[in-house]
DNA sequence: GCCTAAGTTCAATTTTTATTGAAACATGTC
DNA sequence: GACATGTTTCAATAAAAATTGAACTTAGGC
């Protein structure tokens, strides 16, 4: 399993980013990282969206590539992703072709959005799955206390799916 | 990122485990594992426990290897990490030299404190970080806006960490 | 106190996930 | 509608994480 703190790539970080940032742009990028860590998000993205939400201004793709020194492709995919969570938007100035992004105003509501993509889903497929599994365990004759195990199982499930879309409204894209 | 749907890996099912296991423990096992999954927990693992979860007695090592077919390193450590989470208690017979497993009486409890675990110590590294970052970003000049975030994100991560511990009360080992 | 069964450790390996960068694609401009 | 600029895609590669297995440790029976 992950470690319980992620040591420091130092081959990569050396190589040729961070003499670009501040100090608190390196230290405030350090927690969305290990933020970003324990919800599977992908270091790239943690610092990208750091890099914004330090910022004064709405920066642009090239700026972005510059001052983390990473690859178009993970920029890209990097805002990709920041932009289907809706936790950044873009400002655009007419007449300027180029997109310029900024955090949304509200990181809480983003984080329950990215709780809620991966959880939900996996919630929705258990339902059958363990309704299923009771049935075979009963089929088979299994004890008293795995059936009771295996329907509190299911019940929490149940539980589960109805409180979690309370948590927020549903976002506008669904 | 990781896929949303994670493919099976086929290969290393094939090779040698699952036609030991009967439909049910392989969809209960398929459940914690994407569960698990959410939590960073690894497969292994969560294979250990639904096998676990699944039996009307009590295993010992031998029988969670040979019915999951992995090695004895990966069922020492998946049981290691089992009981530091206090998700599975030893039922000792005397005279008998072998530990036999069987889990503990609330999932709930146990995944619970696997959140917490991973989040309490990210937050309270943070605390004084974002202070660092603050008072670093005022002395930079940063603009109101920014200095504004990065209250409220000090604020929300304090509000966090006096609101977690309240989940549930805290465990016998810690 | 020695022997053996039971379990742990950890370096090597495999598997999975993230990142890169060059080619393809889009979109606004003239 | 050709061009240039800005962005995405995706196969190749690098990095991180999980798993293996053989050497090592520990605990109990004698």
């Amino acid at each position: 399993m992950k470690p319980p703190v992620k040591k420091t790539p130092v081959a990569r970080r050396g190589r040729r980013d961070s003499h670009r940032l501040t100090p608190h742009e390196l230290e405030l990028g350090a927690f969305f990282v290990q933020m970003a860590g324990i919800l599977g998000v992908p270091r790239s993205v943690a610092q990208i969206y750091a890099l914004l939400y330090a910022a004064d201004v709405a920066l642009d793709f090239d700026q972005i590539q510059a001052k983390l020194g990473m690859s178009k492709g993970s920029v890209s995919q990097g805002l990709k992703f920041l932009r289907d969570h809706e936790m950044i938007l873009s400002v655009k100035a007419k007449g300027v072709r180029r997109e310029r992004w900024e955090p949304t105003p509200s990181l809480a509501a983003s984080m329950v959005n990215l709780v809620r993509r991966q959880v939900l889903p996996a919630l929705e497929q258990s339902t059958p799955a363990l309704q299923r599994v009771l049935d075979g365990a009963q089929k088979a004759g299994a004890s008293p206390e795995v059936l009771e195990r295996l329907t509190r199982l299911k019940r929490w499930n149940a539980r589960a799916l109805e409180l979690f879309p309370l948590m927020l409204p549903p976002s506008p894209g669904g």
